[in-house]
DNA sequence: CGCACGTTTGACGAAAGTCAAAACTGGTGG
DNA sequence: CCACCAGTTTTGACTTTCGTCAAACGTGCG
């Protein structure tokens, strides 16, 4: 107990999803396999298609993975941080990436060679139930990343991705600066960069204003109805829906 | 081995990617708590935020999994069939359906209790890879179904979904029946039905022609080579693909 | 025959993509 | 201190596609 941990790995340990609840012991054999890996900014991580021998978690910084074709056509852009996983998908569906991943900024990445898993897997039931959270939960991310890019009015997908980055904060409004280029989260959201640009000028009208590369979000709650009201993720399911939903009585089209 | 199997269900554990290569005692043990389920077509089998009780397999029919909202707004929605699973990544995540699921045909659902799976899981690792594969093909299903909906044009999104629906046919084409609505295909596609309805005659110069409800495809390989060179997922990941890649020598943009 | 259902078609408008030029940013070096 | 540069973002002009609404069409069935 008093053993407050001879690293800083050991004490990340405690907060990533991954090590929840393992023994002691399974988590120090685990993390004596993994190493962390510092890239710059914009590296390549792996392309699709390379053998998918490693999982990687994330320990600071900004990670894009997504699927690109001859044409840098993109889809799929998804953007990690702290805490997320990826990578584990494709050691257990046909051992191939099926999507590249780069930096957006610096990062560190705890990687963790895939035979290990394989092979403490069998044995501890603990790693098992957390790798299958893992994969749940980026079930549950992708369907909402959905959710978002379903929104037909690019205003309405940039104010989603507005409230999801700054869930975590309270108050009633906040200023930010997004964590990466405007042309990255237009590529998120599966948008043109020209029609990013326009359309985060077109929040205004919801208390969006956006000056010096910083964002500032007068009311959280008001920009919460204009987006989330048309989103067809319940209610308690998204952490970044701001707004109540005001039970309307159900008239039904006849 | 001449015990043949005194039950049709038993016969079906041997191709559900669910069962395969678990003990034969291990199989008997899920299948007695599992029940099969006859539902009737556009029958509701749970609705988003429901409690997850349990895991369904499809043994036959096709089920429409969707999220919706107080507007009828549709969005990530699947098609699932015989051998697909669903409801398994809302048990072990928040315990709550995030989508709802109705049949679009007459369908049979073999319906697993969440409980055993917690139960055997902590002591079939064998179980617990099995959900793993599963969890980590949904994965990739659903970026193929996202790269599909990227593409940007309406017939190449049609041209797409009809090359995967006939992935499993030889020859140099075919002539399929939908397996459902167009306009369930068309909210699969994410576009109005107007749109699929418009953008399938324009599939006519691709020898794509429709007629009776029936949908004939002259020549996969030109087809698949219409819509997939600007896929972003690589060549071998997706069933659809029909034509090879050809090698061209990259010319950089300078 | 007429009804219910799904599909197609037409006319229109709004929104987003495209291309390219201009404007802004931060850093470097004379 | 200012000029310059590369990288990023914004803006403008134009085109295309898609959504929308609504009406017409087709099919199967009682």
């Amino acid at each position: 107990m008093t053993d407050t941990g001879n690293d800083a790995v050991v004490d990340l340990s405690m907060i990533l999803p991954f090590f929840k609840a393992l023994p002691r012991e399974e988590t120090a054999i685990l993390l004596s396999a993994g190493k962390i890996v510092s890239y710059k900014k914009r590296a390549t991580i792996f392309m699709q298609g390379d053998p998918a021998t490693r999982l990687f978690i994330i320990i600071s910084g900004w990670v894009k993975v997504h699927n690109i074709n001859d044409n840098a056509l993109e889809s799929n852009v998804r953007l990690l941080t702290r805490g997320d996983t990826f990578g584990i998908d494709s050691i257990f569906e046909g051992s191939r990436h099926l999507f590249s991943a780069e930096t957006v900024n610096e990062c560190k990445l705890l990687e963790m060679p895939a035979e290990i898993l394989r092979e403490r897997m069998k044995t501890s039931a603990d790693l098992a139930m957390n790798i299958i959270s893992i994969l749940s939960h980026k079930v549950k991310d992708m369907q909402i990343a959905n959710a978002c890019t379903a929104l037909k009015h690019a205003p309405r997908r940039i104010a989603c991705l507005l409230l999801r980055l700054t869930s975590w904060t309270s108050g009633r409004g906040v200023t930010l600066k997004l964590p990466y280029e405007k042309s990255v989260a237009a590529a998120q959201l599966g948008m043109d960069q020209a029609t990013f640009s326009r359309a985060l000028t077109r929040l205004e009208i919801f208390g969006v204003t956006s000056s010096n590369g910083e964002i500032s979000i007068k009311d959280f709650e008001k920009l919460s109805e204009h987006c989330c009201s048309l989103c067809s993720i319940s209610e308690d399911q998204c952490m970044g829906r701001r707004h109540k939903l005001i039970k309307t009585p159900v008239v039904k089209k006849i």
